[in-house]
RNA sequence: GGAGGGGUGCCGGAGUGGUUGAACGGGACGGUCUCGAAAACCGUUGUGCGUGAAAGCGUACCGAGGGUUCGAAUCCCUCCCCCUCCGCCA
């Protein structure tokens, strides 16, 4: 959420944000009803120090014994003036935040502009794409022929977009988040968390899906929401602190599942299971200080390129253009992964600095050392990585001509040394 | 689900409806003392918003939201959360 203060301060400034992300200039209008709210909230004040004075004199009164009825008569006679300016107070805050909090995060002066992904720019890539002397596969191909990949039965359970693996398979979708699990505690000093699933409105609020895009989300008959994503739940473990400035960064990861009702998505990637209601995925999330989350961008990728690294998928970073950033972030990478079956590079991570945004939202802050006011944090996060979507890109990249699919070195070690999986499951 | 008990500052813990942003204790920080340390003593120790160049001033906040009152941490209502016991349950 944009600081009304900056806003103040530097309305070109906010505008042009806007306009880098492809809205309409608003400062003129928010300044207004800023404007307002404030006069609003003198006059309250105002009247306010009026009657605390008031009450403390008619105390005062009654403590001699002497008459304040005439004061306690005035008093009661500026209640409605008052109870009209608690609301009007009320009101035109509630209209300022409403604004406020559905307006998208500004991005970094780096960031490219572009109307959508065709402006994303190519950082660097890892590894060939790997060439087959047989026609490859897709990994829904795959995966029924082998009998581990079952969407006739999910349908029956569940419906579309959803997926039923079994034997070896989900073994492998269960190393695989293993893995990543362990490279991140273990190499990358991220500290694990198993966090809840269904999380209060507030929760969403503060990462920023609410209160603009509860339609992509599940929400349940009591009233929680199902997380779209582990940011979600680790992100708010800062809100309402203030941590000490020694304490940051604060790095954490969990493997969780995700649920999403892909809304927007009909008839996009429908077969497979490239995008499901439920998936699970391996998530990064550091919140820092404001001088340090660049840097911490920069850190958190090379993490989720890691796993693609010791995995051996060709993948390519790419920098997401202003009109290819979600609403939170000032500045995302993109890391797609080589899907040989559909001979194209599909996004299986995505980091972002969203600096102060979620923060704000969240009432994240921290105290710098030998300081005594406080400062909203940065909070960045990304997948490290998706992990039914790596799935989809190992069994594709690691095909063989018979159909089986060899298991990469690094997951060995989580499928007790099996080196392939073939047609007997 | 049933029956009780609670939610106050960094922590513990007071608080007859009137100068309580909040006693007291602990912790932390600064200082005095000391060759140094401990002890002792003195002092400091919340967040947001508005206003102001700043110092400051004002205002709100004692789980959340309403209400009563000239005045609410204190009274009333609704909700949320936590704890204990019983029931159910992975």
């Amino acid at each position: 959420m944009f600081d009304i203060r900056w806003i103040r301060e530097e309305p070109e400034a906010f505008d042009a944000a806007l306009k880098r992300r492809g809205l309409d200039p608003l400062s003129a209008d928010v300044l207004a009803l800023d404007t307002r709210r404030r006069e609003a909230q003198t006059a309250l004040q105002t009247m306010q120090t009026l009657r605390n004075e008031a009450s403390k004199a008619i105390g005062d009164a009654k403590r001699k014994d002497e008459d304040a009825s005439e004061l306690m008569a005035e008093m009661a006679a500026l209640k409605d003036k008052m109870t009209a300016a608690e609301e009007a107070e009320r009101q035109l805050g509630a209209e300022l935040l409403d604004i406020l909090s559905c307006l998208p995060n500004a991005p970094l002066p780096e960031v490219p502009d572009g109307a959508d992904e065709t402006a994303n720019v190519c950082l660097r890539s890892h590894l060939e794409p790997r060439q087959f002397d047989f026609a490859s596969k897709e990994h829904y191909e795959l995966g029924e022929a082998l009998g581990l990949l079952d969407f006739e039965a999910a349908a029956k359970l569940s419906g579309a977009r959803f997926a039923v693996m079994r034997g070896k398979l989900a073994r492998l979708h269960r190393a695989l988040a293993q893995f990543m699990l362990d490279l991140h505690t273990t190499e990358h000093g991220y500290t694990e968390v198993a966090p809840p699933f269904l999380v209060r409105d507030e929760a969403l609020y503060g990462t920023g899906q609410l209160p603009k895009f509860a339609e992509d989300l599940f929400r349940t008959t009591h009233g929680l929401w199902l997380i779209p994503t582990a940011e979600v739940p680790l992100t708010n473990l800062v809100a309402d602190e203030i941590i000490a400035a020694e304490a940051l960064p604060l790095r954490v990861t969990a493997l969780t599942p995700c649920f999403r009702s892909e809304a927007g998505s009909a008839g996009r990637d429908t077969r497979g299971m490239l995008r499901q209601h439920q998936f699970e995925k391996v998530e990064l999330v550091s919140i820092t200080t404001p001088e340090e989350s660049a840097d911490e961008l920069e850190r958190m990728v090379g993490c989720a390129e890691n796993v693609l690294k010791r995995l051996g998928l060709p993948y390519r970073t790419m920098v997401l253009s202003t009109g290819d950033i979600g609403f939170a972030a000032a500045k995302t990478y993109d890391v797609e992964v080589w899907l040989p079956g559909q001979d194209a590079y599909r996004e299986i991570s995505s980091c972002s600095n969203c600096g102060d945004f979620q923060a704000r939202r969240m009432r994240a802050r921290y105290r710098p050392e030998g300081d005594k006011s406080t400062r909203f944090v940065h909070s960045l996060n990304g997948s490290g990585v998706a992990v039914g979507r790596c799935l989809i890109a190992v069994m594709e990249n690691y095909q063989q001509a018979d159909g089986s699919i060899e298991v990469p070195e690094a997951l060995r070690p989580y499928m007790a040394g099996l080196e392939v999986i073939a047609a007997d499951g």
